[in-house]
RNA sequence: GGGUUGGUAGCUCAAUGGUAGAGCAGCGUCCUUUUAAGUCGUUGGUUCCGGGUUCAAAUCCCGGCCAACCCA
């Protein structure tokens, strides 16, 4: 099931209108032009490749992007720099015998000046009449400093490289419609700052990642997304199918099995950033494809990973964000990534939120009425670890706004890690939590091949087919001792960059196919 | 899956059951240092789709599609 196989695609145009009846109605009544902006620009564009200038087989040769090109003006050396820099037309203000317009580029915007007297008289008119927001063109010019102190280039030659033949979205407003900002992201990157900055910040973050682990000896390495036994976490997987092979396929639901078997083959330090894709709602959490960085370091535990999570953290923000304080914005609370981050066992939160000290010796029927109490909806189908979870996910973790390691969950809720020695019922992992969201999931790693068969074995039930066996053999060949971890990439870019949804930080987010 | 809100010009939005409008963009005019430039004029509509009620529906009702938010 290729949901991509689904899709129409369909030369887009204005609703209701037909290129031809419109390019029809142009050629036979050119004065009658004002009827569609669509139809105007491909009028435009007709004229200029009649007049044997195709603005799709042109190009530029730029010497530098629009900031790097200011940073080169020197104070009173007007029209002393000569710089070719190339954009999307974003504003155009037309005065008479001279213009100033704003280009883009992926540095941001730089300003332009046209004049009648320095582009003749034919060029200065084809810039005025060919030109519309929107389109993309390249500019060879001299730098010059405006008497409102804007640096602005001063076009000595322009060129159309690609017609824009849909208007841009207003130019105040912007663009606005949640769903057209999704769907038609360019547009939202085009018009929108605060966008664009976003997710350039997410590069940067990503960026920022890799060589942070890379310093430490980390490798980067890329597994199978195609798998025949979805494991390393509890999702229900999108399944596909081979057709040379004639077998059916999932796509992962996590990195975790095959970077384990990387340890098993001597890279000690590994880690990969890659797409998961797990079959479940959509929400404002959750995105049904999604990027996970998982590490996983030999000789190390889930203290080491404590350490690891915490230095790359506190770097980013030093690094990339230049402040160790950032807004949560549901709460209007400052998080604090400074100082000490507190530590505190599963166990002892739901002790603390429930009242009980001996909340883990009470009945099934005692939880649920706990639950209830606390205003928990619960299912009477559910084990009790789930009950109790229930009331970590609903009453505790949307309260954890610090960073916090919350410690030793119960062992159900992870079959891959190892079992506390001082308490067989919990395992030696941690969750951090930063903003009410659980950001970096981190284990001791187990690497016992019996005990990990009995784990798998008590999580499958009647599904043994689901058991990885191939795992197990790579572990009865010895994997060393390890910490791993996973950060879920688009949860902390929410945090990092202070989105409200994860739609914000992913750049094309899934939606319904169609409109 | 359930609830709430919304879908009107290219974009941002108005219009209390009674002639569908404004700003920006577009088109035409004036303007050689503007900053949402300004000026004068002007074009542009399957009011998401399909039914229904009514003399009359963007508006009320039913169904559908799409989205956002909340809940599961």
């Amino acid at each position: 099931m290729h949901l991509a196989g689904k899709l129409k695609y369909s030369f887009h145009l204005p609703r209701g209108r037909r290129l031809f009846t419109v390019s029809g109605s142009m050629s036979d009544n050119p004065t009658d032009n004002s009827h569609d902006q669509y139809a105007v620009r491909l009028k435009k564009l007709q004229d200029m490749r009649a007049a044997g200038q195709d603005p799709f087989r042109a190009n530029v040769t730029t010497t530098h992007f629009s900031a790097d090109a200011k940073a080169l003006y020197q104070e009173g050396q007007d029209y002393a720099v000569t710089v070719t820099v190339a954009g999307r037309l974003i504003t155009f203000r037309v005065q008479g015998g001279s213009s100033f317009v704003k280009i883009q580029d992926q540095q941001g915007p730089i300003q332009l000046y046209f004049r009648k007297d320095v582009l003749g008289e034919e060029r200065y008119g084809v810039f005025k009449k060919s030109l519309d927001l929107g389109d993309i063109i390249g500019v060879t010019g001299t730098l010059f400093k405006t008497k409102t102190g804007e640096i602005t280039v001063r076009v000595d030659a322009f060129t159309l490289v690609s017609k824009a033949l849909h208007p841009l979205p207003e130019k105040w407003h912007g663009l606005t419609d949640p769903e057209q900002v999704y769907r038609q992201r360019y547009l939202d990157l085009i018009v929108n700052e605060e966008s664009r900055k976003r997710l350039q910040l997410r590069s940067r973050i990503i960026s920022h990642i890799r060589s942070f682990l890379e310093k430490r000896n980390f490798i980067e390495v890329e597994t199978p997304v195609l798998q025949a036994i979805a494991g390393g976490a509890a999702a229900k997987p999108f399944n596909t199918h081979h057709n040379a092979l004639g077998i059916d396929f999932v796509l992962r639901i996590s990195l975790e099995l095959y970077l384990k078997r990387m340890l098993v083959g001597g890279f000690d330090r590994v880690f990969e950033i890659g797409r998961n894709f797990r079959n479940e709602g959509i929400s404002r959490r959750h995105n049904p494809e999604f990027t996970m960085m998982e590490v996983y370091q030999a000789y190390s535990d889930f203290r080491g990973m404590m350490t690891l999570i915490k230095d790359l953290l506190t770097s980013i923000c030093t690094e990339v964000l230049g402040t160790n304080q950032i807004v949560h914005p549901a709460s209007g609370q400052m998080i604090n990534f400074a100082g000490e981050w507190r530590e505190v066992k599963y166990k002892d939160l739901i002790r603390e939120v429930t009242g009980d000290a001996g909340w883990f010796e009470r009945s099934k029927a005692e939880k649920i009425a706990g639950a209830e109490k606390l205003g928990c909806s619960v299912n009477p189908a559910w084990e009790e670890f789930e009950i109790t979870n229930e009331i970590f996910s609903k009453k505790i973790e949307p309260t954890l706004i610090q960073p916090t390691f919350v410690t030793h969950l119960p062992k159900e809720l992870c079959p891959l890690a190892k079992i506390t020695l001082d308490d067989p019922t919990t395992i030696d992992v941690f969750e951090l939590t930063i903003g009410g969201m659980e950001v970096a999931p981190a284990y001791s790693e187990q690497n016992d091949p019996f005990v990990q068969r009995q784990m798998f074995e008590a999580q499958a039930g009647e599904e043994k087919q689901n058991i990885d066996e191939d795992f197990l053999r790579a572990l009865e060949h010895g994997m060393p001792p390890a910490g791993g971890m996973g950060v879920g990439i688009d949860r902390l870019c929410i945090l990092l960059t202070g989105a409200e949804s994860i739609r914000d930080v992913i750049l094309f987010p899934q939606l319904r196919p169609g409109a």
